[in-house]
RNA sequence: GCCCAGAUAGCUCAGUAGGUAGAGCAGAGGACUGAAAAUCCUCGUGUCGCUGGUUCGAUUCCGGCUCUGGGCA
């Protein structure tokens, strides 16, 4: 039988962790996190790494575990995560996945294995130096002779799944739409029970993301991105590309105004924010909760386990 | 009080040699299979400040008024 796990997910800023431990406490459950840049380690208030007081002793996976100036993937994530899930289970607890990344959600669920990369034998940028030279049209034009499916899907500016589809095919010799469908045949990995959150009201979500931003350039987020500046991590490390992260370190490194740079991370994070609405409203199976005005922890916690006790998850 | 310049999309502004208007930003919607906090796509009707006049027709020209900058007393 596919083991049951339950998902916590949704926007930015709107409770997750707070919910994820008060549900941990009641059923249970071990967090892992679904998160691409809480992996990261020393990277901690920008993207509001649940604190050793929030976590109330509750263990969280996936989270820490890579230094900055490493890249991570989707794929690793896939794997390392749902090892964690698998120890969890095996203990007897209840994985509780929590995190706003979409993808990484989608993969470790469906056990989701993924194309070969090509990055470190220099394909992947031999194919980005082609793709810069004849242009995206042609691009498309010659992925379409050999993945007529993929070559009719995206636009000639995708540049990275243009490079991405060519580096699949020339490393395995399979399109990556072949590859893709082959993968989404196989059965998901884990029985998962969704909740999402939200609020009822935009402009409520957007108060509490700009508050939250607020409250990390109070907290120091410009003297953690100063530290991570002088640890070596470059602004082309894939870690430097959160929100929160690039803002900053572009002001500090261009000798900018600061605070205008928070206000370009409140709005990054507002678009964010909606990207991931986007992303999880396309999953049906989602039980979302939806606030009004502020979170209400009581509530999604009643919420919650009604969800899953109705689906034999407790 | 007088003089000058403005008043057009949520904001900054362009424009119409008179035929009811368009950029940037903001915003909205969507996509997404080894960078995903990444990357990519689509979307612009608004009393053209108010009010008279000229005109077949005024946001555009003329007059008055109101407001906002700046200058002079």
């Amino acid at each position: 039988m596919t083991p049951k796990i339950v998902v916590i997910t949704g926007p930015t800023a709107t409770g997750k962790t707070a919910l994820s431990v008060a549900l941990a406490e009641k059923i249970g459950g071990e967090v892992v996190g679904a998160d691409s840049m809480q992996i990261y380690k020393y990277m901690d208030i920008g993207t509001a790494k649940p604190t050793a007081e929030e976590t109330h002793g509750v263990p969280h996976h996936m989270i820490d575990i890579v230094m900055p100036q490493e890249s991570y993937s989707v794929s690793r994530y896939a794997e390392e995560a749902s090892a964690c899930v698998d120890d969890i289970l095996s203990r007897g607890m209840i994985p509780i996945v929590t995190g706003g990344t979409g993808l990484y959600i989608e993969a470790l669920i469906a056990g989701r294995h993924f194309a070969p990369e090509a990055i470190s034998s220099g394909l992947r940028r031999e194919i980005s130096g082609e793709y810069d030279s004849l242009g995206g049209e042609k691009m498309l034009e010659l992925l379409s002779s050999f993945d007529p499916e993929s070559g009719a899907k995206l636009h000639p500016n995708d540049k990275k799944r243009i490079v991405r589809a060519f580096e699949v095919y020339r490393t395995s010799g399979k399109t990556i739409s072949q590859h893709n469908a082959e993968t989404k045949t196989v059965p998901p990995r884990y029985d998962a029970y969704k909740l999402a959150l939200n609020f009822t009201a935009r402009d409520d979500l957007y108060a509490r993301i700009d508050g939250r931003v607020d409250n990390m350039m109070q907290a120091g987020l410009e003297g953690e991105v100063r530290s991570l500046l002088d640890m070596g991590v470059s602004v082309d490390c894939t870690s430097m590309q959160a929100i929160g992260y690039k803002e900053i370190a572009a002001a500090v490194l261009s000798g900018g105004d600061i605070a205008e740079a928070a206000e370009t991370v409140k709005r990054e994070s507002r678009r964010y924010a909606k990207r991931q609405i986007s992303w999880f409203s396309r999953d049906k199976t989602i039980k979302w909760i939806n606030w009004e005005k502020l979170p209400d922890l009581a509530d999604g916690l009643r919420i919650s386990t009604d969800f899953l006790a109705a689906a034999g998850v407790i």
